[in-house]
This record gives structure tokens, sequence and C-alpha cells, in this order.
DNA sequence: TCCGATACTTAACGCCGTTAAGTATCGTGA
DNA sequence: TCACGATACTTAACGGCGTTAAGTATCGGA
């Protein structure tokens, strides 16, 4: 029964090939310039093979959009394993989850960006519940959690402070993305600001 | 010679007709499901008609905007004026300015969420100096400037914490529009938290 | 040897933004 | 009065898009 096994194997293979293309293309192009047909030249196989593989633009990227975040979510488990200190864990991983964004814009755009529209379509597969982004988004919310808890921060809400948390960190992420010719100030100046004053205004 | 003014005012009321219809459909179906087509439809004309008093769908969409933002403009200076405590008119002015997204999320998008692939080709037009987005961010700088002067806040770098703040109410604004469907806490305890934390976090 | 599943392609549908080329209208100068 | 030329608008088309329907070649297994 080794054929089937074969055959498995090469389909996933080229499952994979259609991923690198893509990946590859739309890092250099932007996401909306990429077109199926562009994709499919570039893996040389008609623009409907990859519709034998994934059923549509959107879920094909949002496979390497959960791919991406899963590695952000990897940094920022390790990042609250080893931080002693809540309120400099919490710091560096506002600091992280930022520079990820401006390191992986393509990813970025597309997950957090742009409207849902790209995301339709897609049953259980962009559910904020189990998404790669939700995952991150609950390390943020434990960190702020064990910050009260340990009562470095004063006693805030914690679902309502790590919400605005994370939107103030994406608010400044997506700018630097979309808007590169802002007369941005240094950008870790930037940063630095954002992050002291939400640290400062959450402090006991 | 009134036949040359006659002319002109036909051709300005056909430009308003334009921008009316392409208001009315894209505030109902969302920037990108319009199309020139559709706008065209909608005032029972040909499609390049359009093009005889726009140069592409993004200055028309453009156009929108600055009308738009002009607006926010006006509500903030209106506020600056009759603040006496430049701190309470700061905390309103960004409330104003979340609500206003939230009230008018497809210029919103087009303006400050999506990619300025749709400001393309703008010279004058999209740039950043002169155009109304960019004057409603003058007003956030000018408040934080008077909060730092009257040393009601902490001797902060005025620009880039007028810009790290208007990031943290951008992210707010653009993710509640974009995610609705992400399980926020109530809506206003959510820009509570927000705005409290920052001024929070700037205060002497 | 032939069947049927599998893998892939060609052709097409109905959209899109935009442009080129053509036509009707109409005030004006001869 | 009539022909001209500007103006306003339309029809037809280009080259793209995501996606689907229908067709073909390949090949393991009965």
């Amino acid at each position: 029964m080794g054929v089937k096994e074969r055959r498995e194997k090469q389909r996933e293979e080229l499952r994979q090939e259609i991923l690198d293309a893509a990946r590859t293309l739309f890092i250099r192009e932007g996401y909306e310039n990429v077109s199926m047909r562009k994709v499919a030249e570039k893996i040389e196989y008609s623009p409907t093979t990859i519709y034998l593989y994934f059923k549509s633009k959107a879920e094909l990227l949002n496979c390497l959009c959960e791919e991406t975040f899963a590695k952000l979510g990897a940094r920022l488990e390790a990042l609250a394993k080893d931080s002693p200190d809540p309120v400099e864990g919490l710091r560096k991983g506002l600091r992280v989850y930022i520079e990820f964004g401006l390191k992986n814009p393509s990813h970025y755009t597309v997950t957090f960006i742009n409207h849902p529209l790209h995301h339709e379509g897609l049953g259980e597969e962009f559910a904020y519940e189990g998404s790669m982004g939700h995952k991150a988004f609950s390390y943020l919310s434990a960190a702020v959690g064990e910050c009260v808890r340990q009562k470095k921060f004063r006693r805030v809400d914690v679902e309502a402070t790590s919400q605005a948390t994370w939107a103030a960190v994406h608010g400044l992420t997506s700018l630097l993305i979309v808007h590169p010719d802002f007369p941005w100030v240094a950008r870790n100046k930037l940063i630095d600001s954002l992050l002291d004053t939400l640290i400062e205004g959450l402090k006991a």
C-alpha cells in the first residue's frame, strides 16, 4: 500500500511549493498585487491547479498567516517564561509584537489591518478562537493579569486593559506599516514613547 | 458671456452628483465593493463619464475623504477653543476622534487604514501636509504641547508623544472597525480604559 | 487489457479600472 | 442661415482579476 503514501507525499510537496511561492511573492509584491495567476506562473502550473489544494485565495494566504503568527506566539511564550518581572515582561512582549509586525508587514497587514473581506468563507479557519493571532493576544492578557495580581499595576479591568493595550500597539504597528512616509520621529523613540506612556499609565 | 458660466455650473452640478452617489454607495457597501460602474449606474451615466470629472477611482474617493475629514477638523477646532483645561480638552478630542472614525468607517478606512495603494498617483492631493487628516493631527499635537506647557503633563517629547497617542487611538478605532466580531468588552469601557491609561501615563 | 480514480489543463464567466475612438449637441463666427 | 469646432457623453475594447466547468492525460489495480 505504498502507493497511496507516495501520492500523499507528493501532494503535500506541491502544497508546500504553492505556499512557498505565495509567501515569496506577497512578501515582495504586497498582498493585493499578487494574483492567483502569478502564483501559478511561479510554480509553473496552471492557475486552477492551486484550487485543488486551497479553496480560495483567502484560504491560501490565511495558511501563511497562521504559520507566521505561530512564530510570534512561540516568541511571546518564551518571553513569558523567562521574565521574572511581569512588567518588564509585558513591555518586552509589546515591543516584540510591534517589531514582529514591522518585520512581517505583509502578514501583519492581511491578518490585522485589512478588512475581513479577505477572511470570508473560512469557517473554523479564521475564527478568532483558535487562531494564532488570538493566541498572541492571550499572552498579553496573561501578562496584564499577572501585573495586577502582583500589584505592580493599579486595579484595572484586565480584559479591557489588555484590549486597549493591544489596540495601542496595533495602532502604532499598523500606522508605521501603512503610512511609512508620515514624518515620524525616530522609530525607537516613538515605540518607547508609547510603551512608556502605556505602562506608566497602568502602574499602581 | 453667460454661457461659459452656465456650463461651468452644470459641470459642477454633475460633479457633485457623482460625489453624492459615490458617498452613498461606499458608505453602504464599503469601499472595495463599489466599482466605477456601480457609481455610474447610480447617476445613470456611462462609467467613462466619471473620468471626465475625476481622473481615477482613487481621486474620486479621496475627494470624499477630504470633505469628511474637514468636518472632523472643524469639530476638533471648536473643541480646542472652548476647553479651558487642556487635559480635558485632549481627552475629549481623542474621544471625538475615535467616535468620528466609528461613525465614518468607510472614510476612515480609506484614509488611514488601507494601504496607500489607494492613494497612488495623487500628487499634491494626498500629500500629508495640507491634507485634512494631517490638520486633525496638528490639533492633537497642539493639545499635548499645551498640557506640557502648563505642566499638567510630565516633560515628554511633544512630537513623539503626539504621534504615539495618535497611533494608540487609531489602533482602537481601526480594530473596532475592522474586527467588530472580536469579543470586545463594552465599547465605552474600552475607550475609557485606553484614554485613562494614556492620560495617566502622561500626567506629571 | 481495460476501468476508474487522480492530477492537471483549457476555456470560459462575469467582474474590475481604465482608455481609445466615435457621436450627438449646440453656441458662435462667417 | 449654415458650417465649424468645442464640449459632453457613449460604445467598445484592453488586459487584468478570482473562480468554475468541462475536458484530457496518466497510471495503479482488477
